[in-house]
DNA sequence: TTAATATGTCTATTGATATAGACAACTATA
DNA sequence: TATAGTTGTCTATATCAATAGACATATTAA
């Protein structure tokens, strides 16, 4: 696993950048939990078959997102080793489903808007195409971290506030709470990555190449009738999805 | 949507690779389907602030993967567009899965090894690290592409025999029957994202910085005995993942 | 047939990426 | 206190990535 060679050449994504993901992504498996260190440039360079100077480049670029920090004559010292676990179930609630695995959590909302819902929304909410709908911008963070970024929308009508209650709470669960829905249940959630966008990438204080994860999610009151459509964009090198049956 | 859609320089990622991964991203979300053309190159050089001979080099890249086809007078055609949609249940199979969404299925037995387990197939199949585990290397295609690339771990004592038996029927479900296990469950499956290294590359004919979808799933027999840990790794551009609660 | 609209090809220039080698500066330890 | 091992800095060179402009060539529609 701890792998030769795997940068390619010309392919549009310079090495550098192919070598800091490596890294970034073998730092979070655990692969220098043994030394709390990376591997000294030169043996990194061998390893991935480049010039020290590129394996330097993509160090530069780990230490420049906080997540590595070099000291001359010691090493490259690991300094953030992030991945949340968040499990998707029936019941699946953001904040609830970080759990104990941070000490603390928030919710931003970015932003809010009504406005008419788009076929896609009006599917998934069993609404009328041009619909009214609430669509609220959120941001999610863990220990001062930011996790994922959402795009909800909710019925208009049935909602109204919903943004000042979440504004309120920082939690969805708590602002439905407060518009008289004691509960909810996760009907449908789809799962696919993708490369972020601009605006995602300067919200999840993400790198270009940076990789999403996207949950397409469904929840309904528990007469079935939904509430709540939304697509989240977590880090994927920050977290995982567990599905248990 | 056009203006938002843009490019970030000096990141390490080309700007025509940016490019190529973008418009591969809106075939496959069916934002051409009207045409079933890519607007022109000056139209696109504009809508990304960049010159046309950086489009020219993302259209090359995705003619090259045999996504569009370029027409001189003409213009850019669509010739394949790809997504597979892939139910995780309590009763995942990859074959079944697919469904009617490709005519046919194939499963290619790459590589077989019996070997010791490692800490974390042990755990997963409830074995003594150590203990003796098959692992079998396969290739999933649905009509002649491939789809996923997976490494699966069983029991070698009670499982002898299943690369054989693979290999004959191309389904896990098939091999499973005629080694007497007539059925089984998904017990967990955990969803990441991450880039594809140099030989999945190859083996789903992806373009380096390409994304997987990453799904380790463990199953288990009717008594909730572990048969089966995986890792599957998805094309994240042809799949997504659907679950369903 | 013509004009408008596409893609295809060529030259030229600039900045980013990658390699190569040499040596300085700092840390831990034998 | 040497010495080995590590990161930091510098110079130089070659190739890739991106821009710019001009014009050729093919298709479609007026």
């Amino acid at each position: 696993m701890a792998g030769l060679n795997q940068v390619q050449r010309q392919t549009g994504v310079a090495l550098w950048r192919q070598i800091a993901d490596r890294i970034r992504e073998a730092i979070g498996n655990g692969a220098y939990d043994e030394t709390g260190m990376v591997p000294p440039e030169t043996v990194l360079a061998l390893q991935f078959g480049v010039n020290r100077h590129t394996v330097r480049s993509a160090l530069a670029a780990l230490a420049q997102e906080g997540i590595v920090r070099a000291v001359q004559g010691r090493g490259t010292l690991i300094e953030r080793k992030e991945r949340l676990n968040f499990p998707i179930t029936r019941r699946t609630r953001f904040t609830a489903g970080i759990g104990d695995q941070a000490r603390e959590t928030r919710g931003l909302l970015l932003d809010e808007v009504t406005e008419e819902a788009s076929a896609e929304v009006a599917r998934w909410l069993r609404l009328k195409p041009g619909a009214k709908v609430i669509r609220l911008e959120t941001l999610r963070e863990a220990d001062k971290r930011p996790v994922s970024k959402a795009t909800s929308w909710f019925p208009a009508e049935r909602f109204a506030g919903i943004g000042e209650a979440y504004r309120k709470h920082q939690s969805i669960t708590k602002a439905f709470v407060e518009l008289g829905l004691a509960d909810y249940v996760r009907a449908t959630t789809e799962v696919t990555a993708a490369h972020a966008d601009t605006a995602d990438l300067a919200d999840l204080e993400l790198t270009p190449g940076a990789i999403l994860l996207v949950a397409k999610a469904m929840n309904t009151d528990l007469d079935g009738m939904p509430v709540q459509y939304s697509i989240s964009r977590f880090a994927a090198d920050r977290v995982q999805f567990t599905i248990e049956n």
